[in-house]
DNA sequence: GCATTAACCACAG
DNA sequence: CTGTGGTTAATGC
């Protein structure tokens, strides 16, 4: 099958500059595979010869740090994974677990690698991208240091429901552990903001239902650090 | 000093 | 896996 990608629905913004030639070569490097709630995608600290590009799902994107595990971000799919570490390392300096039943391809470093070389406009999107990613980063690196918890949650909150849901009710897909684990701070103090929150009917929590009630608060919160 | 914030521990559902 | 209470440490009036 080597028109797989070709009449692939979930192409990349980068994969659609690709003419027919290339989608072929694609097709004949790449691999899917279908994860399931929990699996890993791909562990730290091992070999990496591939990217993964998310077609659909949810995957949780985490390191161990000297301390204890850091989620560094929740990434849904459509969306490539570990640009970086293929390209500028020799190993996986993070892992990637499903969270939700996940569909992705993996995609052969070398191929990739010509693409980029040889189309400029493939690689011009593949840049744009890598260019959000850093920005996000920097934005979560200086939240993280100077929000304080209740702004660190609250941010989370908005994260999941504009960027990953875009609703207002939905069902957080981590343990209270997890969010702490991805705000840098303690499960605990993760239960009792979202207690607050509750109380102060900014939101409303049952088990893993949240569903925001006052945005504008929660906003001015994440705001406000 | 005193208040605030949050981590750590322990224990109970 | 969660929620809560007590304790402790750091920080800033």
């Amino acid at each position: 099958m080597t028109d797989i990608c070709y009449y692939c629905k979930k192409k990349s913004k980068a994969t659609g500059k690709l003419d027919q030639k290339e989608l072929e070569i694609l097709g004949h490097s790449c691999n899917q595979v279908i994860f399931q709630k929990g699996d890993t995608i791909m562990i730290q600290d091992a070999m990496s010869s591939n990217i993964v590009f998310v077609m659909e799902g949810l995957v949780k994107v985490h390191a161990m740090g000297p301390e204890k595990e850091q989620i560094l971000k929740i990434v849904k799919g459509p969306s490539y994974l570990g640009i970086p570490t293929t390209i500028g390392a020799k190993i996986n300096e993070y892992s990637a677990t499903a969270i939700s039943k996940t569909s992705a391809c993996f995609i052969g470093f070398n191929v990739f690698k010509d693409f980029i070389k040889q189309n400029g406009q493939f690689a011009f999107e593949i840049i744009v991208e890598l260019c959000k990613s850093e920005l996000h980063y920097y934005k979560k690196c200086i939240n993280q240091v100077q929000k304080q918890g209740p702004g660190k949650i609250a941010e989370a909150l908005l994260y999941f429901s504009e960027k990953i849901f875009d609703k207002q009710n939905f069902k957080l897909p981590l343990t209270r552990n997890e969010l702490g684990d991805l705000t840098c701070t303690s499960r605990e103090t993760v239960s009792r903001i979202l207690s607050d929150f509750s109380n102060s009917n900014i939101i409303k929590v049952n088990k893993r239902n949240i569903s925001i009630l006052n945005k504008k608060q929660l906003e001015l919160i994440s705001k406000m650090g």
